[in-house]
RNA sequence: GGGGACGUGGCGGAAUUGGCAGACGCGCAUGACUUAGGAUCAUGUGACGCAAGUCGUGGGGGUUCAAGUCCCCCCGUCCCCACCA
């Protein structure tokens, strides 16, 4: 009887009777331990990509694999609903935003299904619906309340292609451009409104309480962008005062000028007469100029004396004030003393502007001279020209002029930071309404609570300048101020959909509640999120703000309900919204080559493998495994290609453009061709570059089982890679001799002869191996290693079919073991096999098999026998063998006394646990 | 300029954290079966060598009985931040 695995017959059978016996409900039990597994929400875009399957489907399998060891797992799924792409569709294609998005949602939504993940879609969230929505406004309220949320006029970054302003985090690369269309971003002066993210950077910088990647926290850490130092004051000749952020505050005596920000309010007053002209230029200039140009580092310093001078308050000297635009409005008090000695750019400035340079650190060896410097010292010394701080190490004179700093009333310890507040107004329609009305008697008035949600109007026009539609709907602008009622105007602004997403997981608790933002039964028990899985690109976004929002919410008492209802032993849940991240990679593009010679024909490789080399003009290549050999060498090592000859029936010659030429004798590279460099065509999935993979695609053809399978063999998950069509064949016969394997009848062994009780012990050992790598590789995301270890399970099965083995009880149980530990990865397969051999409730409800160690220990060991640290000899031994005996045995060994060449040893060292015996001589 | 990650066969990647380098898979080679094969089965596959053997984890040094793993110096790739005071 065989009987072909075919996944198409029996994946959307099986999921429809998981749909239909609820197997993936999560409802609250306190007789088992919780679990919160969540993914990232995905953007509902139109079509799921490999990049959903690939962040999605392993994060299922770990959900499933905490299911099957006990825990009651919490997988839900929604969809950020608000954003851009929407709009811009509505315009292009006169189609309602909300109908693209709703539209795309459904037809999402079928294709997630189609993972055949553990989604619990009874608590589905979608961002837009006005029952969520309505809540993304409450808490905007609650925030306005608690002074978190102003309104400010600001320079804020402005995307002129989505005619939008940005959050900070939204404006990427040297270039400054547009998080979402790439356009670099300009300065428009604006009102807008901001979240006190600034009051949490201190906490947000400390991860003690989360276990996330290092990475994440190095990236939020530096976004934070603490630094210590102090606020000194100078007082300008006019008395007024000038405060400076620095965290050198040892080098005060060597203040030699202070430099403004071209936009610093002071400058206004400082300007003498007969500066304004030059000082009043040089600010029109530098608004002007672009941020690129401004940030660019490597850029002539530029500036502008103002005329006026400031009191060094340690010296008593006076000293020039200039504005340039190397001092930042933005970063600290937007003013700087400037230490030429000791700064490269102070330094720098100082040298093109001839403004005197004073070393007041002293490093070891010759003494500084200011005038004669040819670069800044930057390192560590002793204090010098500092009156009564002389002689002082400069770490320990950072805090004691500071005191004395202090002690004059001139100043005091301080931090800053580099964490700007969170701009969250966006000037589009398709987001949530911010719930503020403004009116001439009242001002800013907030909507009451019971009027939320603010509904956005379905009846709006899109101009092609994206321009926000609401600006131009008089009914939703038109209000009474709900305060004194007289006429008033609604807020057209709507929130950045990053707001939307902060909270997204406390939503999924109980996505229809309508008394509170979730339900504080549910959260009592499901929170915090154990298990956090999505992209790294949010490091200093989404996951920087989702951890403000928690801990905002946590200061304006919306998790008193819930707290109420927790054991006050557990951890809290108001801190942190993620107890543990994991981010995956990304799937690249599938490699492909371009032309090249190859024995005086052209060839053309679509793939670096030789198997899909062919000639164009039809004529043959050398062997493929030379051409083979001289493809991969190129594409590792050649910047610009070359040409590929032939020499004879085997040996290839390879011709750089330089002329370099280098032979490749049939097998292998010779050397000589270090210089060339590393090039390889991989690129990120697009549509404009046609080398996106299609998962719908894979899944007709392959099944759900196997497209989960390769994307979780083939690649370190925290990495990702570039595609391979070829690779997934192996996860296609991996199924398929498992399929064989559990269904096809076995030939009797040897009539009903009983297995040897030796080959028995091996195959349960095996079987034991396996559940502890399967077990800690699903638990430590180790996938690729997991997928490894189940295809040597299967490969021991087949070799062990061919013998007694297969009769005895042990057979079976390594089968339903087998079949227990491929269902969180390959759920549907591994449910048919699992019915298929009898069973009739769910496999995906079993018990995770339980690891033995005392089977899955080796009874027989090899004895690796070194010499100096090469290996000699392996010698067979029994596992409990004694070091005096391992030691004997390996000193007996003929092949040892052949490498001792009568050279009594030395030394001889024994490793226990490995087995390992190394003799020196 | 600052910070971080990485570099292992033709390819994706293993290596229980200092202990047999290359698990598992792709590809490739040879053979079998086939009208055929992008199917299946068997065997082999780091390089050099007929072999004994030698060499091998980007390069160079070091620590150690033992280094892909630890330390130092280079080279290269990628990511983040960036006139941040």
């Amino acid at each position: 009887m065989i009987d072909k695995y075919n996944p198409q017959a029996i994946e959307s059978r099986w999921q429809a009777a998981w749909e239909r016996d609820g197997l993936y409900r999560a409802v609250i039990d306190s007789a088992r331990p919780k679990h919160y597994a969540m993914t990232m929400l995905p953007y509902p875009s139109g079509n799921l990509h490999i990049g959903h399957w690939f962040a999605m489907t392993p994060s299922d399998a770990r959900a499933r694999f905490k299911r099957m060891n006990g825990y009651n797992v919490l997988f839900p799924m929604g969809f950020d609903a608000f954003g851009l792409p929407a709009e811009n569709a509505a315009i292009k294609h006169k189609l309602h935003p909300a109908k693209w998005t709703y539209e795309n949602i459904d037809r999402m939504r079928g294709q997630m299904k189609s993972m055949g993940a553990m989604f619990d879609w009874s608590r589905e969230a979608i961002s837009a619906d006005p029952e969520y929505y309505r809540w993304t406004q409450w808490f905007f309220l609650q925030f306005f309340k608690n002074d978190l949320a102003y309104r400010q006029r600001a320079s804020v970054d402005f995307c002129p292609h989505c005619n939008t302003t940005l959050a900070r985090e939204q404006v990427w690369g040297d270039d400054r451009h547009c998080e979402r269309c790439g356009t670099p971003v300009i300065k428009k002066d604006l009102e807008q409104w901001f979240f006190r993210i600034t009051k949490y950077a201190d906490e947000l910088a400390d991860h003690s309480k989360i276990d996330w990647p290092e990475r994440v926290v190095t990236m939020q850490n530096n976004w934070v962008g603490r630094s210590e130092g102090a606020h000194i004051t100078f007082h300008t000749e006019d008395e007024d005062e000038l405060t400076v952020f620095t965290t050198r505050p040892d080098t005060l005596f060597g203040a030699t000028f202070m430099v403004l920000a071209p936009e610093h309010p002071l400058v206004e007053t400082i300007t003498t007469p007969d500066q304004r002209a030059a000082v009043e230029e040089y600010r029109a200039a530098a608004v002007r100029q672009t941020e690129i140009e401004r940030a660019a580092t490597d850029k002539e310093k530029t500036g502008v004396f103002t005329g006026g001078y400031a009191i060094n308050p340690a010296t008593g000297e006076k000293i020039p004030v200039w504005i340039a635009d190397y001092v930042m409005m933005g970063y600290g008090l937007g003013a700087i003393m400037a230490v030429p000695a000791h700064d490269d750019r102070d330094f720098a400035f100082a040298r093109k502007f001839g403004l005197p340079i004073r070393a007041v650190i002293q490093p070891e060896g010759d003494p500084l001279n200011g005038d004669t410097m040819i670069e800044p010292y930057i390192g560590e010394g002793v204090l010098i020209n500092s009156g009564k701080f002389d002689g002082i190490p400069a770490t320990d004179a950072i805090e004691k002029i500071t005191a004395w700093v202090e002690e004059q009333g001139r100043g005091h310890a301080a931090v800053s930071y580099k964490l700007r507040d969170w701009l969250i107004s966006r000037q589009r329609y398709w987001g949530a309404p911010i719930p503020i009305i403004y009116c001439d008697k009242c001002g800013i008035v907030p909507v009451p609570e019971d009027q939320l949600p603010v509904l956005l109007p379905d009846d709006v026009q899109f101009s092609d300048s994206g321009e926000n539609p609401l600006k131009f709907h008089p009914a939703y602008q038109h209000v009474a101020c709900p305060n004194c009622g007289g006429d008033a105007r609604r807020e057209t602004d709507t929130m950045d959909t990053f707001m939307c997403s902060s909270w997204y997981q406390l939503r999924y608790l109980s996505p229809h509640y309508d008394k509170a933002p979730f339900d504080p039964v549910e959260a009592a028990y499901w929170l915090p999120v154990d298990q956090y899985t999505g992209g790294i690109e949010h490091a200093t976004m989404h996951l920087m703000y989702t951890r403000f929002f928690t801990k905002a919410l946590r200061d304006c008492g919306v998790f008193a309900a819930t707290e109420t209802l927790r054991d006050p032993a557990l951890p809290s849940i108001d801190d942190e919204p993620m107890s543990a991240l994991f981010n995956q990679g990304i799937i690249l593009g599938e490699p492909r080559a371009g032309h090249f010679i190859v024995a005086e024909g052209e060839w053309e490789a679509e793939r670096l493998n030789a198997h899909s080399i062919r000639a164009i003009d039809g004529s043959e290549a050398a062997t493929e495994t030379a051409i083979n050999r001289v493809v991969g060498e190129i594409w590792k090592r050649a910047e610009t290609l070359l040409d590929v000859h032939t020499t004879d029936g085997r040996d290839v010659t390879v011709e750089v453009f330089d002329d370099t030429t280098f032979e490749i004798p049939g097998v292998g590279m010779n050397a000589g061709v270090e210089d060339l460099r590393h090039h390889l065509d991989v690129e990120k999935m697009s549509k404009s570059k046609g080398n996106v993979i299609d998962p719908d695609a894979l899944v007709e053809k392959y099944g759900a089982d196997v497209v989960r399978g390769y994307l979780m063999f083939a690649f370190r998950w925290e990495l990702g890679g570039p595609w391979d069509s070829q690779g997934i064949q192996g996860v296609v016969r991996w199924l398929n001799d498992v399929w064989a394997l559990v269904l096809n009848d076995r030939p009797k062994i040897g009539g009903d002869t009983a297995a040897p009780d030796a080959d028995v012990r091996a195959l349960r050992r095996k079987v034991h191996q396996t559940i502890k790598r399967v077990t800690d590789g699903l638990e430590g995301f180790g996938f690729n290693t997991t997928v490894a270890a189940l295809m040597e399970l299967k490969n021991t099965l087949q070799a062990a079919r061919r013998t007694p083995v297969a009769n005895d009880p042990a057979w079976n149980e390594a089968i339903r073991t087998m079949l227990l530990l491929m269902a969180p990865i390959t759920p549907h397969i591994a449910e048919e096999l699992w019915s298929q051999i009898g069973n009739t409730t769910s496999i995906h409800l079993g018990a995770w098999p339980i690891y033995d160690a005392d089977i899955a220990k080796e009874e027989a060991i090899t004895l690796i026998v070194q010499i100096n640290g090469k290996v000699r000899d392996r010698i067979a031994a029994p596992a409990d063998i004694s070091e005096e005996d391992a030691k004997a045995r390996a000193l007996a060994s003929t092949e040892v006394a052949r490498h001792l060449n009568g050279d009594a040893p030395k030394k001889v060292v024994y490793v226990a646990g490995r087995g390992m015996i190394n003799i020196v001589v």
